[in-house]
DNA sequence: AACACATCCTGACTGC
DNA sequence: TGCAGTCAGGATGTGT
């Protein structure tokens, strides 16, 4: 599913239904959702259950709630179709979940997370939190609190993720003398998330259109004005998709609350093979690439 | 370090 | 209806 939007999504849902909620119980049903954590499924319900929900973070695509003293955290990921649904116990079952979550909110209210996840290339684990790199906090959250002891910290899984381009510390110039020493096609670095974070296909192929690059051009022949431009452009096609509340294909993606998302009216280039190119009419293209699709029109976008 | 690939998985959908 | 083939928003470990 999910890129950066789509997470941010599910991380602001996240937030406003379960900060200062404490987990009260666990339901694993498949444990392969939690291969990620490496010492064991014991040792995850251990120390999950009874730890308070601080916040929610995200940098990129990786999520993480720091519990308890804020030294650890649980660390999501939804690889390519997981979904975080908050649910009330009531609610009837949901298909292809994998692990539940039980909280007991501020409130008093009973909720339930559903981690649901039709191939399994997500995960949830607890993680202990680490200094980033940088010093700089560790990812987004809402509402800047220099006071949260967990502000400049990130789990250690997730710890080489670069900053994405929508964070307040991302370092636009250096990401761009980063790509010029690059011998790779374009796309393969957009993707690279040691980089820069948060872009997937989706977003690849839409910055790509939107900036006139064929996928395939080489990272180090592209001007670094060019570089500027496109990175500017990711950055805001990111932002409204954000707004938009994230793209929604199929039943892959939904925010916490099960609802699809909308961006999808407004892509030009990412599934719409055949369909005419926005500004020169041409059909889209799909062309397999990496073991997946690239979509992109042939006239708009040349290979040099 | 950087690069290209294979691999982990399931289910929905298509066409015969 | 059944069955084979295709497709899918990602990260990681590997060998070079």
């Amino acid at each position: 599913m999910p890129e950066l939007p789509e997470v941010e999504t599910v991380r602001a849902g996240l937030a406003k239904s379960i900060t200062n909620a404490t987990v009260t119980g666990l339901r694993i049903h498949d444990p392969r959702s939690l291969k990620r954590h490496l010492s064991g499924v014991q040792d995850f319900q251990k120390k999950l259950v009874g730890s308070k929900v601080l916040d929610v973070v995200r940098r990129g695509k990786f999520l993480w709630l720091p519990l308890g003293g804020g030294t650890t955290a649980l660390v999501g990921h939804l690889g390519m179709s997981g979904q975080m649904l908050v649910r009330t116990p009531e609610f009837p079952e949901d298909k292809l979940n994998r692990v539940t979550i039980e909280f007991e909110t501020k409130a008093g209210e009973a909720l339930e997370l559903r981690f649901v996840d039709q191939r399994i290339f997500g995960s949830l684990a607890i993680d202990d939190l680490t200094q980033t790199r940088d010093g700089g906090a560790g990812g987004f959250s809402a509402g800047k609190n220099r006071d949260k002891p967990w502000e400049n910290l990130i789990p250690i899984s997730a710890s080489h993720i670069a900053r994405d381009p929508l964070d307040e510390a991302f370092d636009k110039k250096a990401v761009i003398e980063k790509i010029r020493n690059r011998k790779s096609g374009i796309k393969r670095v957009l993707l690279d998330q040691n980089l820069l974070s948060g872009i997937g296909n989706i977003y690849a192929d839409e910055s790509l259109w939107l900036a006139k690059l064929h996928f395939d051009r080489l990272a180090d022949g592209i001007s670094r004005a060019k570089l500027g431009e496109l990175l500017d452009i990711s950055n805001q096609v990111l932002k409204a998709a954000v707004s938009q509340g994230g793209t929604s294909f199929d039943q892959q993606y939904k925010n916490v609350n099960g609802e699809s998302g909308f961006f999808s009216q407004q892509l030009y280039a990412y599934g719409q093979t055949d369909k005419p190119c926005a500004r020169c009419q041409s059909p889209i293209r799909r062309q397999a690439w990496a073991n997946r699709g690239s979509h992109f029109c042939p006239k708009c976008q040349r290979p040099s």
